[in-house]
DNA sequence: AAAATCGCCAACCGCAATAAC
DNA sequence: TGTTATTGCGGTTGGCGATTT
């Protein structure tokens, strides 16, 4: 029996990974270290591709965004590091581990703040009690979408199974998403916290290499958020969600629609959340909107039109920031303004 | 200049979930 | 339906370069 190699890769061995799953794909990795002549294991293979090798990887600093989002991220969901990285747009879940676990922890622990709990070590507060509200209300939520995943993927097969045993059906009429249920608040928050050209410009880049989440999906991407009103009160609205998926942004103990407007303006879909119904089913989260966005008179935020310098924050900005108290100071602020539940 | 320490990150390990048989 | 194989995930380790003593 041969000796498996361990450790480093090398050249040699990365370049006849690549090159055979360029040409074969990577099937079954426990066969693929023979067929590409590897002395590796199938793990160590996957392992490798998936954080290293695959082309849909963004290597490099992490830019003070993505750090901003790690770190809220991160007070929603724990150590649940491939939920964390797809909502970082080609980062691995390693990337984000080993970003959070060399430094942000490190950074957070020198402040002075659990960076578990986030409370304050020697003040604590009902933050960190709202946030494992949030945790456990997130956990449910991400256990739907994974369900939702699963079930899309069976469809997605009974669909292939049709193409293949059926005669084409004629091409349907052009459609317009559908109001797509709301899964992922994060999303909303997304594109309030992280600059999004490439969310948008290239639809699908949401989602982690390493993470099996799907949130692109297409009936999601390109959509306008209209939100009934923003205005100095907007601080005070609320984005509600319930296990459910039903998604709302408005305020609490009010009537609440939801547009969601494809990119044209040529179908706009509508949620209605009564609030007073089931108030205590829901999880409020407030709605910041701090960043750049552009705003018009109609309260309408399109998010398409986020337009951020995405490489300059990646070019040094990040080590600039950190320097400077209100980054930090800012940073806190993103982890615990989002948790004040209207109904306390 | 050498040793010790630190910081970073690729890679490994083990467990759990899921798929395949 | 039970067993085995595969895959995904999170925790941890080890190597290596940089920095400090």
């Amino acid at each position: 029996m041969v000796e498996l190699k361990k450790g480093p890769w090398t050249r040699e061995e990365d370049q006849k990974l690549l090159a055979y799953i360029e040409e074969h794909g990577h099937g079954s990795w426990r066969s693929l270290p023979a067929k590409a002549g590897l002395l590796r294991c199938g793990k160590s293979c996957r392992l490798r591709w998936t954080n290293y090798l695959r082309p849909d990887i963004k290597r490099g600093k992490l830019s003070t965004q993505e750090e901003k989002t790690i770190i809220r991220l991160h007070a929603l969901l724990g150590n649940r590091w491939s939920a964390i990285a797809a909502h970082l747009p080609k980062r691995t879940d390693n990337e984000v581990k080993n970003y959070w676990n060399t430094r942000l922890k490190k950074r957070l622990t020198r402040m002075g703040i659990d960076p578990v709990t986030y409370k304050p070590k020697n003040n604590p507060d009902r933050h960190a009690a709202n946030l494992s509200h949030m945790a456990q209300w997130e956990t449910a939520r991400l256990e739907a979408e994974a369900r939702l995943v699963r079930e899309s993927k069976l469809l997605s097969k009974l669909h292939l199974l049709r193409k293949v045993t059926a005669p084409p059906p004629p091409p349907p009429p052009p459609q317009h998403p559908a109001a797509p249920p709301c899964l992922d608040v994060l999303k909303v928050w997304r594109a309030t916290a992280v600059p999004e050209n490439c969310f948008f410009g290239s639809p699908g880049s949401l989602e982690s290499p390493t993470s099996t989440l799907n949130f692109s999906t297409p009936s999601t991407s390109g959509l306008t958020l209209t939100v009934p009103t923003v205005s100095s009160a907007a601080q005070n609205d609320v984005i509600s969600m319930n296990n459910s998926g039903a998604c709302g942004l408005g305020k609490a103990n009010s009537y609440t629609e939801v547009k969601l407007r494809t990119m044209d303006n040529s179908s706009t879909t509508s949620q209605y959340l009564d609030s007073g119904n089931n108030l205590d089913d829901y999880h409020y989260v407030d709605f910041d909107y701090e960043y750049d966005h552009d705003y018009d008179m109609t309260g309408s935020v399109d998010l398409a039109s986020v337009n951020h310098n995405y490489e300059g924050y990646s070019t040094g900005g990040a080590v600039e920031f950190e320097d400077a108290a209100d980054y930090w100071s800012e940073l806190l602020n993103l982890v615990r303004s989002p948790i004040e539940s209207p109904g306390l």
